[in-house]
DNA sequence: TTTTTCACTATCCTTTTGTATACTACTTAC
DNA sequence: GTAAGTAGTATACAAAAGGATAGTGAAAAA
């Protein structure tokens, strides 16, 4: 019943259906800095001027930007300790963790585009 | 001879060796647009105008600029066939499709994202 | 003859992202 | 007393990304 023109079989849904997922993914990893964080507190448990050491150029305005959308979206925690001075900490949660793949894929690849544009220069 | 002041064994070195392929990684793919547009292209290759119907959203200007960047790294290739009405064919190099994996561990994790969204709310 | 298709480009605008610099308030070390 | 480390916030600004709208020129369809 439907007068929508489609004449020969497209790919449009099986595409549609690829497209989603990762877009929702992007949203939640998109920008500069969220994977380098993330791949930080891969390493261990972390304290914001570690953290800002460890991922080379941040400034701690983006730090504390990005720690706080990670942590909203339940990718990182933050923990206050009140010892005498203030100490807080950070870490991944197991949803964070469930990055692990995703990050080691994006590695590998990231490895071999850059031994590619070795041998171009 | 150096005086950097490490007293405990450090994680950074291991912490960049990580971070760095995934910056280059992402020096490519970041934005919101590439991923989606190398997806409609794994389903075969596309005219402009096609490719602007399966990418949800994106408008004439960020598909050229998209395609034109990508087309420069080499993860796609631009035919022109000087048939009667010009056509142009995008199509994904070998590089390009190397791609694969990258996107099917992204589009796994953002599933398994959107199913969690969905139980929290 | 007007509209549509094709593959774009141009212009203007808003939003997001990122940078730089300074500042808070407390404590320990020199 | 001064500096450095703790975890940030405030302000101002620049640059990049993205969005909305319109236009191009040729040909084919209505």
């Amino acid at each position: 019943m439907e007068k929508t023109k489609e004449a020969k079989p497209h790919t449009w849904d099986e595409c549609t259906k690829s497209i989603l997922p990762v877009r929702d993914a992007l949203e939640v990893l998109s920008g500069k800095w969220k994977l380098p964080i993330i791949i930080s507190l891969m390493f261990g448990n972390k304290r914001f001027s570690q953290i800002a050491k460890e991922v080379p150029g941040i400034t701690d305005k983006m730090l504390s930007k990005e720690l706080r959308e990670l942590e909203s979206n339940d990718l990182v925690k933050r923990t206050v300790y009140d010892s005498i001075p203030v100490v807080v900490e950070y870490s991944l949660t197991e949803y964070g963790h469930s990055l692990e793949i995703v990050i080691k894929t994006l590695r590998d690849w990231g490895v071999a585009h850059r031994k590619r544009m070795m041998v171009e220069s």
